[in-house]
DNA sequence: TTTGATTAGTTGTATAAACAACTATATGCA
DNA sequence: TGCATATAGTTGTTTATACAACTAATCAAA
């Protein structure tokens, strides 16, 4: 098969990222059903400062893929839902050190659990040797693209 | 490996579709450049449209996988551009017939070139056996979702 | 040291998504 | 026929994204 006929007929779901947004609903309508009252962006933001305290706002842009008004937003809420605090930094008082409350660190362990169980029903059925050459295939694109 | 283990390690990427944001955002950036003024989800709208004429809003909800609502604004805003039109159907006078106008049917082909563009630098260097491996992953995914 | 450029974050505006509640029309069955 | 139910589409509200324009702080080079 020719690479070019090829995907012109994937064109759609590529660019649409009709699996990835399946995933997203699916995680969200869990989040949704255990009262946990947070969105999946929000979530995703939560992530990052699970894994490491006290990262900047520009630092979550780029662990996110977000530009900075959306982290902006994003902070905002999750400081009005008392998950996060704003700490200025003390070395540059341009910077916003973003710490997780108490309620935003007890979030993690049920959420992640919520997560993992969406990739499990995802990924169902997939090989591990596919999932993983899906994966590279992915990073690719990614590197491709950025 | 364990898949289990796997999964874990890849879960943010997955869930967030990174690929299939960056590849979207290309686009955007595409059609941005090229004056055309539409988004990436007028232009998934108006793809299906290109396919076929007449389509209604409850049909273009399935075919792009978005929810009534959506497709309502969507479609508002396609007609305030003058790219689409709603005609009332004769036979059942709830449905809203989408066809597309003479400046709707313009932007086909030069639409679905950046769109080909876009993907042939999404994937280049990606061999096809792993794009077509890669594509079947994502169907299971989204079958076992849906 | 001063000034011009860079970096971090915010605000305004437009578009879009998800959910709930709503209207209007059609269908099906008693 | 008539009423309950299902279907198609709209409207309201909240959250999120992208882009542009903005402020404040820092850096760097003359």
């Amino acid at each position: 098969m020719h690479n070019n006929q090829f995907k012109k007929g994937e064109l759609y779901s590529f660019i649409t990222g009709k699996a990835s947004t399946a995933i997203a609903r699916r995680l969200q309508k869990k989040l949704n059903q255990a009262e946990l009252n947070i969105t999946i962006e929000q979530w995703s933001v939560l992530y990052h400062l699970w894994k490491k305290h006290g990262l900047s706002q520009q630092e979550l842009c780029n662990a996110t893929f977000r530009d900075k008004p959306s982290i902006t937003r994003l902070v905002d809420n999750l400081e009005k839902q008392n998950l996060v605090k704003r700490v200025p930094s003390e070395n540059d008082r341009r910077i916003n050190l973003i710490y997780l409350t108490k309620q935003g660190q007890k979030l993690e362990e049920q959420t992640m659990r919520l997560a993992d169980q969406t990739l499990t029903e995802a990924l169902k059925t997939v090989p591990a040797s596919k999932i993983e050459m899906c994966k590279e295939v992915l990073q690719i694109v990614y590197n491709n693209l950025t």
